[in-house]
DNA sequence: TGCACCGATGTTTTT
DNA sequence: CATCGGTGCA
């Protein structure tokens, strides 16, 4: 019955068969620890472990997701039992369930990056501080450092050091912007990420009772990219570990490549030291990638001083070696890689999704999907600006933000006057004193416009509780309907779609659709809920939402596509033909991160998970020049081409080109061993003298709304479906081929029953990107 | 209060 | 280059 473990080299099945106590599992990149820690949860349960009483963290939901049916295909149903997801999700609900116990409401909003900047910048401006010492963005990463390292309010005014720091960058204020940003937060009922886990602390230590309880129940725990987390999560894992000690961590140091958001590589160095007797499992075989790619991402990560001691090696055939390519531009860039995809499908018979390209900045995707679109190849790209960060998204998110939690302030502000209704900032303005003055939120505020001593006139004073009726009649609304009725319900009486529409724009049909989109999530969102017994409440969803990672919504029934994605989102994932590109220096090594010998590691290791993602052929690209911030930059090749062992790799001869600038062609023709011997430069200091200002000629621009929808082929809307008939086949960008069931309503209401292979789904048609197939 | 236009500002990386 | 916030006018 359990043949599983068979199939197990030596080293996977003692990690996978370890009993009871501390262990820590070094897991080089494609050396099969997802299927370690798999089987390892399963062999517990089959060993009699309660699925309720185990605790997985996982790097994304959809990793747990995963994990979950492969687990479920040996041990059965019971696998559903497993608390598993990322570290803000899994902390998320159990801050809910004992929300109470820090006077927290149980429906908390979580606040994303977005909103917690918009409150800074609020209290910025609130204060009278100059807004060019004091950068929201930067005064958040300072908040969110210290929330990382558990230094609240009040222990930063016990701290002379920490205040004095602030005081030698200029920014003297900070304690007291924290201290308001904590509080208005308090106030809104809302967390942000970090308060996710730093409340987690708060909780776990104020009160022993709850401490036992989860002690109690997660008797064995399993973190996974344990290089990855920060002192507040490891924080939380060892007082959850510390009543059982059967912790089992998962990573490798040679992947730690979120430091700048305040993972700390000491974790998993001193793992050993955290636990006594600690039992250490390495697992050194690649199984992912061929000879070639290993030894090369070997002779680079070699030149990191931290790191902990393994070889990975792996049994794989050599493969092709590691091809660097260079090109003059971006533009050339993006069609040698789209090239390369092309032929090489054609080649070797090859799907899309067999190949991926990675870079370092998201800026970087827009030539590469150019290219890409040029030759009719279909794409997805991950991250960016995430669905659920769009304007119209978040607009509508905002409405049900308010109905769910009325003290939302910063949904309360988005919305409060959108669609206009005559709400403006000198309103605005007055109720935050207010509210601030009675320490209320603006909500209530609202609520007790009477009772308050606030100058406002009559007319405006009708507005707003017009405003207040109708979330009010939201609310009641919610209570006796599902979370997509109240939803659609919100969309028809706020005329957000009207509102959108009337502007007319292309565009505005994406942003309808966007939210019709959106609709159906919710739909699916509940639909999949309830099949698994679980709850399908809007709050639930709109946690769901906040914590979604642009993986996690990922798409199986897509047709194949190639993936464009940034080497962090990267990680974990495998794909048989891998483009790194931008290899330049000041853009890979970033610019930002060369001033420290730690920062440059951080990006060497970076280096080492994009090379370590392909399977059988890995492409080095970079630019001889490149468009930033507008102005065409010149480039040098990045150190880590030569860090290489130069065995490794294949240069490929630089194509001619006679459309070429003639600005641009100085070295053209060199002999293809030129970038051996490149000179690198030290991290360049502004070099702007040799910055030419070429206007961007060839440049094709793509319809903004497409930008970042995820496909070159996405149908595009037509009037056609409107004359949709009862037995009508069609195709759905998402839902892939559906038959039409039923047609209800008429004009704009005019919905269609769909049966497509993954359910039976109800749209409108007025915005469903269907085309009809027959 | 709402809208149109202009300049300043910013790109590492993300839960 | 693209977004945002501020300014000035209706």
């Amino acid at each position: 019955m359990s043949n599983y473990i068979d199939n197990l080299n030596p080293a996977q099945k003692e990690a996978v068969l370890h009993k009871e106590g501390p262990m820590i599992i070094i897991a080089g990149a494609g050396s099969g620890k997802t299927r370690v820690l798999t089987y390892r949860i399963a062999n517990l349960m089959q060993n009699g472990v309660d699925a309720f009483n185990i605790l997985s963290l996982t790097f994304t939901n959809k990793a747990a997701r995963e994990m979950k049916e492969r687990i479920s295909k040996v041990v059965g149903a019971e696998a559903k039992n497993l608390w598993m997801g990322t570290f803000h999700s899994v902390f998320a609900r159990i801050l809910r369930s004992e929300a109470d116990h820090l006077g927290y409401p149980s429906n908390f909003t979580i606040y994303d990056t977005q909103d917690s900047v918009r409150l800074i910048t609020s209290i910025i401006k609130e204060m009278n501080l100059d807004k060019d010492k004091y950068k929201p963005k930067q005064v958040l990463g300072r908040i969110s450092q210290l929330k990382n390292s558990l230094i609240t309010v009040r222990a930063y005014f016990g701290n002379s050091d920490l205040q004095e720091a602030d005081m030698m960058a200029k920014r003297p204020k900070l304690g007291e912007i924290y201290h308001q940003y904590v509080e208005r937060c308090f106030k809104s009922g809302a967390m942000d990420f970090d308060d996710l886990l730093l409340r987690t602390n708060e909780l776990l230590t104020r009160f022993p009772q709850v401490l036992a309880k989860y002690q109690d129940r997660f008797r064995y725990i399993l973190v996974d990219e344990y290089q990855d987390t920060n002192h507040s999560q490891y924080l939380i894992v060892r007082a959850l570990a510390d009543r059982f000690r059967n912790i089992c961590v998962v990573g490798d140091d040679s992947q730690s490549i979120y430091a700048f958001r305040g993972a700390n590589i000491q974790n998993i160095l001193n793992f050993q030291r955290d636990y006594e007797g600690v039992k250490i499992y390495k697992l050194e075989q690649n199984y992912r990638s061929s000879k070639n790619i290993v030894e090369a991402a070997n002779s680079v990560i070699d030149k990191n001083q931290t790191k902990l001691d393994k070889t990975i090696w792996t049994a794989n055939e050599r493969g092709g070696l590691v091809k660097v390519m260079r090109t003059h531009s971006e533009s050339e860039e993006g069609r040698f890689v789209a090239e390369r995809i092309f032929e090489t499908k054609m080649n070797e018979q090859l799907s899309n999704n067999d190949f991926a390209v990675l870079y370092r900045t998201n800026a970087q995707s827009r030539a590469i999907e150019d290219a890409l679109r040029k030759k009719n190849i279909p794409y997805k790209i991950y991250g960016g600006l995430s669905f659920y960060q769009r304007k119209e998204i978040k607009d509508v998110l905002g409405y049900l933000r308010v109905l769910i939690n009325p003290s939302d302030e910063e949904a309360l502000k988005r919305i409060i006057n959108y669609p206009a209704r005559g709400i403006g900032q000198t309103t605005m303005d007055k109720l935050t004193v207010a509210a601030n003055h009675y320490k209320r939120s603006i909500f209530d505020v609202l609520q007790n416009l009477d009772k308050v001593d606030i100058k406002i006139n009559t007319g405006t004073k009708t507005k707003l509780e017009n405003f207040v009726t109708m979330i009010q009649s939201f609310q009641v609304e919610a209570k006796n309907k599902n979370a997509f009725e109240v939803a659609e319900h919100v969309i028809k009486q706020t005329r957000i779609i009207k509102d959108i529409e009337s502007d007319g724009t292309p565009e505005d049909i994406s942003r309808i659709e966007n939210i019709q989109e959106l609709l159906n999530g919710l739909k699916d969102f509940i639909d999949t809920q309830e099949e698994k017994g679980e709850d399908a409440s809007l709050s639930y969803f709109l946690e769901d939402v906040a914590l979604a990672t642009d993986l996690d919504s990922d798409k199986e029934d897509d047709e194949p596509k190639v993936s464009l994605l940034t080497i962090h989102l990267a990680k974990g994932l495998e794909f048989p033909h891998v483009f790194v590109v931008g290899l330049e220096e000041n853009l890979f090594p970033s610019a930002m991160s060369m001033n420290t010998r730690s920062e440059l590691e951080e990006e060497r290791r970076l280096f080492y998970v994009a090379l370590t993602r392909a399977e059988k052929q890995a492409y080095l690209t970079y630019a001889q020049s490149r468009f930033r911030w507008g102005k065409l930059v010149d480039a040098e090749p990045s150190r880590f081409i030569e860090e290489i062992d130069e065995k490794f790799l294949d240069h490929l001869a630089p194509p001619v080109n006679p459309r070429a600038n003639p600005f641009l062609d100085s070295g053209l023709f060199d002999d293809g061993s030129s970038s051996k011997t490149v000179r690198f430069k030290k991290p360049q200091t502004k070099t702007k003298p040799n910055t030419v200002n070429v206007t961007p000629s060839q440049r094709f621009t793509p319809p903004k709304n497409l930008k970042k929808v995820s496909s070159a082929t996405s149908t595009s809307v037509g009037t056609v479906q409107m004359n949709l008939e009862v037995g009508n086949k069609v195709e759905h960008g998402r839902f892939g081929k559906g038959i039409v069931l039923n047609i209800e309503g008429s004009g704009a209401d005019k919905k269609a029953e769909i049966k497509f292979p993954i359910g039976v789904k109800k749209l409108l048609l007025q915005f469903a990107k269907l085309k009809v197939i027959g």
